[in-house]
DNA sequence: CTAGGGTTAG
């Protein structure tokens, strides 16, 4: 069976033909079978800016034209597919100075049939033919007819031109090889190593793109081992080298390479350059160091919009919105006009420091720029119109994509309307996206508000069947979800089995132990967590560990853990710790000490500071002190019913009816409802 | 062959 594809739009084209070929695919099972699956089932090869082909597994069969005129046009043509072939069939090419070497070697005084031949070993040898596919009858004969059909062309144009013969395929055609695997769609970045590996002078083009590959792959820390060895073997950067390896250390965070390819820049002269400065700008605020950022901004040679972006993005990504906000007020005075990307970065500050005023004024200069979304059907920018979403300054949206999803799922749960979040889940689902992790980031954390236990497993066990099983975020999700469910030993298991855990990981666990009472075993977390040297506590991991401590009444180890918090790791404490404190006091009815604390603290406690006191005056039957109290929370702005209710039940329990009716007297004036206790349990039905 | 974009667990 053989297809013979015309191009026919293109009159010089027209008289062309290639030939694709099936017969040994489907016929013979002796092929391995990979050589002819590539990633995706079908294969497209670029032929020019019109024509694609797409096929399932192509086999070059190039014949010559018998027309000369057009021989040009098919060594384009060739050159153009070689990469998509060689990389396909994973050919490795000879070494240049090797393939050199077979040309000096031949008798230069020969005729036009021995230098054919010779020409024709030639391609045969970079193929690598003999090297990979010897012993196999079949795909020899293939492979001769890739080799003759290449060669076939290489003689017409490159006949009494070895030196330049030489060049074209060692340089251009390699360089485009090692492009092809690094940078297109259908990238194999350890096969375009192995083909770098067979240059032995590779140019600074070829190392940037070997840089480039890794730059944009799951492991950018080869790009920066790509750029050592490149130092090492004596190579010179240029300036497209830099941003390449910038972007590997921004997307790591890896703040002291960072600052030698710093240096580097400096010592080889494109420090002045727009593009690396504007890297190395978005390398330190990827580092979180905002100082040299806006000190490498100082010397960018032109502030365009892509250098006002990145100062914006920075702050925005450092938690820095209000000051991101201001870079953009600077922006527009200094009449840079900003574009969709910036004002997206712009809407995300607005989101963040939750200035809705602000938000609005932008959301206008984005109506006034023609960049609104919402403002035509076309030029909808999905990208900004999620931002816009995410600020709240939009209700619906007609197109949607994967983060669009996302972004609605969240929000949902952080209103709290798990429900909705959850059925927005199974709408996208039948709108055909395929959920990622963060749509399971979110679904999860609904099923943790709802107590939907049934649900939650599901999707438990949907997700331990996909690679996201190893993500330490999911497993984070999916701790605090059983903790919340009250399954703290799927939870518990989940968190072992964990490969990293980070600060979320052993806080969430630690959290759970203590909220199911398991009070030593939380703190026992937290010291194995202190053991690991590669995290740090943070306020919340505290919380966890003071609310342990009290559940178990260890007033001294509590206070201690307190004092650490603050001395050792530098957290200012919250209300929340001030009200584990007073709690820990107050339940061992240290009553003094927690009255001490409350004057010391350096912010206004708020409600459930004063209620934690009172759930201790309930238990040890302190009306006087709860008298006090009650002073203080008549001064504050009214509030949930919690504390109303603590106060009552403490009277009535002291037998004190009248200042019973006075509490709910002062409740009914403030006109606070008792809130509706409620608890849901998911039930299995048996059947039979 | 080069720079900047939305969602994200405790």
């Amino acid at each position: 069976m053989q297809l013979i594809l015309h191009f026919q739009s293109q009159p010089v084209l027209a008289k062309q033909s290639l030939c694709f070929s099936y017969p040994f695919v489907k016929t013979k099972t002796s092929l391995p079978s990979n050589l002819f699956a590539p990633k995706s089932p079908i294969f497209t090869i670029p032929l020019s800016r019109y024509h694609q082909i797409q096929t399932h597994n192509p086999i070059l069969c190039a014949r010559k034209n018998k027309r000369r005129n057009g021989s040009q046009r098919l060594t384009r043509l060739l050159l153009q597919l070689m990469p998509a072939i060689v990389s396909n069939f994973k050919i490795l090419p000879q070494p240049l100075d090797l393939v050199v070497e077979e040309f000096c070697s031949g008798d230069g005084s020969g005729g036009r049939k021995s230098l054919l031949l010779f020409l024709l070993y030639g391609v045969l040898v970079i193929c690598g033919l003999g090297l990979l596919f010897g012993g196999d009858v079949e795909s020899n004969v293939l492979f001769c007819g890739l080799g003759f059909g290449l060669s076939g062309v290489a003689m017409v144009q490159w006949l009494d031109k070895i030196g330049i013969f030489a060049i074209f395929f060692g340089g251009v055609l390699l360089s485009r090889l090692v492009d092809f695997c690094t940078n297109s769609e259908a990238r194999d970045l350890g096969y375009a190593k192995k083909v770098f590996q067979q240059i032995s002078q590779p140019s600074v083009y070829i190392w940037n793109s070997m840089i480039r590959g890794y730059s944009n792959s799951e492991n950018p820390v080869e790009s920066l081992i790509m750029y050592r060895e490149m130092l090492q073997r004596g190579y010179l950067p240029d300036n497209f080298t830099f941003p390449f390896v910038l972007k590997s250390c921004s997307v790591i965070a890896d703040y002291r390479y960072g600052k030698c390819v710093h240096n580097c820049i400096v010592k080889t002269g494109y420090g002045l350059e727009v593009y690396g400065s504007t890297c190395l700008l978005r390398m330190y605020a990827s580092c979180a160091d905002m100082e040299s950022a806006l000190k490498v901004f100082d010397i960018i040679p032109k502030w365009n919009v892509v250098a006002w972006t990145s100062l914006i993005s920075g702050f925005v990504n450092n938690s820095r919105a209000i000051e991101a906000i201001k870079v953009f007020k600077d922006m527009e005075l200094h009449n840079v006009q900003p574009n969709e990307i910036t004002m997206v970065h712009v809407v995300v500050a607005c989101a963040r420091s939750r200035d809705i005023d602000t938000g609005k004024l932008v959301h206008s200069r984005i109506r006034q720029l023609g960049f609104d979304p919402f403002g035509s059907s076309f030029n909808f920018n999905v990208v900004l119109a999620t931002a816009l979403l995410d600020m709240g300054s939009v209700q619906q949206m007609a197109q949607k994509n994967l983060v669009t999803w996302n972004s609605m799922i969240s929000a949902y749960n952080q209103y709290g309307w798990a429900e909705e979040a959850i059925d927005l889940f199974s709408d996208m689902r039948i709108a055909g996206f395929v959920p990622d992790q963060t749509t399971f980031l979110g679904v999860i954390g609904a099923c943790a508000q709802l107590g939907a236990l049934a649900f939650g497993r599901s999707l438990h066990s949907y997700v331990s069947k996909t690679s996201m099983c190893k993500d330490t975020t999911i497993g984070t999700a999916l701790v605090d979800m059983y903790a919340k469910i009250g399954d703290a030993g799927s939870a518990r298991r989940i968190f072992e089995n964990l490969q990293k855990k980070d600060v979320m990981a052993w806080t969430s666990m630690i959290i759970c132990l203590a909220t199911h009472g398991h009070g030593m075993e939380a703190l026992h977390i937290f010291r194995k967590m202190q053991e690991d040297a590669s995290v740090i506590p943070d306020q919340i991991t505290y919380i966890g560990v003071l609310s342990a401590c009290s559940h178990i009444g260890l007033v001294e180890e509590g206070q201690r853990h307190f004092a650490s918090m603050v001395n050792l790791y530098g957290i200012k404490p919250t209300a929340d710790h001030y009200c584990c404190m007073v709690d820990l006091l107050s339940r061992a009815g240290r009553f003094d000490e927690a009255m001490r604390l409350l004057e010391e603290m350096p912010i206004q406690p708020n409600v459930a500071v004063w209620g934690a006191l009172l759930n201790g005056c309930e238990i040890h039957e302190n009306v006087d002190l709860a008298d006090q109290v009650r002073r203080y929370i008549t001064e504050m702005e009214p509030h949930g019913s919690g504390v109303y209710v603590l106060l009552s039940n403490i009277y009535a329990r002291a037998g004190r009816w009248q200042e019973v009716n006075r509490v709910r007297e002062l409740m009914k004036n403030r006109n606070i409802a008792k809130n509706l206790g409620h608890s849901s349990v998911e039930m299995e039905l048996l059947s039979s």
